[in-house]
DNA sequence: CACTCAACCAAGCAAGTGCTTGGTAGGGTA
DNA sequence: TACCCTACCAAGCACTTGCTTGGTTGAGTG
């Protein structure tokens, strides 16, 4: 085993072969799914052979688990940012879904095996983490609602949790349709989403 | 020896063995998805041996090709009844919400499958008809809001193909949160999101 | 020049995978 | 009695899977 890279050292300057194949797991991992991707597929899609990616990971199974970690870690911090932030609810609310949709186009593929691939992945120890961050990420928004709810910004009669699983659904699997380059920008769809989320999409009549 | 492994396959009255055996794979293709469910998994948890699964199916295929053919039929069936009905656009919008969670409810195994294997299995010709039926849901929806659009019951600025979007994974993807027999039923799900659908989250200042 | 080292190849093993084959038990039926 | 049919077992084949082992190549570096 070479290098150990520890830190999420993000060196722009020429990705390291390493990073490269990671990129490559990455994609196959989230369009044909972790157990469904074998070694030599990844291989294949490298252009080397299977048993060469033992030269740079310990097993399929680590390379998984070293790009949700990176991934969630910096996930974590942009929610951070958010909540530490000194707007008011709606606009973090705002921020938090605008973050998710940039998110996809940014991070597609670890978006995709996160959201594919958790609850698989999560019944292993090693990756017990993840069901932690689902926790985290939980309290994240549901933190955000009832801040909401209580300056008066969001509705009373809503039910806080299944409003928190209506968001979370829609922001995280627009991953299986949203496609980088494609029709709409991130900023369409979260604006749309957004106008949609607040509003509603019946014609007011009272105001029409 | 007939040795009876622990599964302890409950025979429900009039099922026959073949429905029980297909009952059996549904649950195991949704909980683990169909590649990474085996033929041995079935087997085990309905108290006999992988080869006599080939008694009764052909191939693992096309257990999931039963499934999915049944589940879709009785689907569009109901997507028909509410496209024929003399309703307005916006109780047909709102029964076809209602139609989605209940079939979560009735028939949460084959929603998940779709779901989760429609894009993998959807390669294959024999499943052509999963990207069939997939377009013809999303005409299903797409009518109806323009239908609404143009009556006046919804906002005239929307952006049809998103709001689709964003309403068909929501109410899909809630196969993976709900719970038959949880702290929610089906209706009051339905109620929640309709409500955040139609009219927003925010706070209505206007009125309030 | 001797030496190191990252990156890779070639070959293959053990465990699992879907599916096949030939057979058996027991109930129903003419 | 003779026959058939449904539901299963026991064994195993051909293939795929993740991973291992021992070795090679070529660009450096003192």
């Amino acid at each position: 085993m070479p290098e150990q890279a520890g830190g999420a050292a993000a060196s722009t300057a020429g990705a390291s072969r390493r990073e490269e194949l990671l990129r490559i797991a990455a994609d196959l991992f989230a369009t044909k799914g972790f157990r469904n991707t074998t070694v030599r597929d990844i291989a294949d899609a490298a252009g080397i052979l299977s048993g060469s990616l033992y030269h740079h990971f310990d097993s399929k199974e680590s390379m998984v688990d070293e790009l949700m970690r990176t991934f969630q870690a910096e996930l974590f911090a942009a929610y951070d940012d958010i909540l530490a932030s000194p707007d008011d609810a709606r606009s973090k609310l705002e921020r938090a879904v605008r973050l998710s949709f940039e998110t996809i186009e940014r991070r597609g593929a670890e978006v995709a095996i996160f959201q594919n691939e958790a609850a698989t992945l999560g019944q292993l120890e090693r990756f017990g983490y993840l069901a932690e961050r689902n926790r985290q990420s939980r309290d994240v928004w549901v933190s955000l609602l009832t801040e909401g709810v209580e300056t008066g910004a969001l509705r009373a009669d809503l039910d806080i949790t299944l409003t928190y699983r209506f968001i979370r659904d829609t922001v995280w699997v627009a991953v299986r349709w949203y496609r980088p380059g494609g029709p709409h920008t991130t900023t369409e769809v979260a604006d749309q989403y957004l106008t949609i989320l607040l509003d509603g999409i019946a014609k007011d009549h009272d105001h029409a």
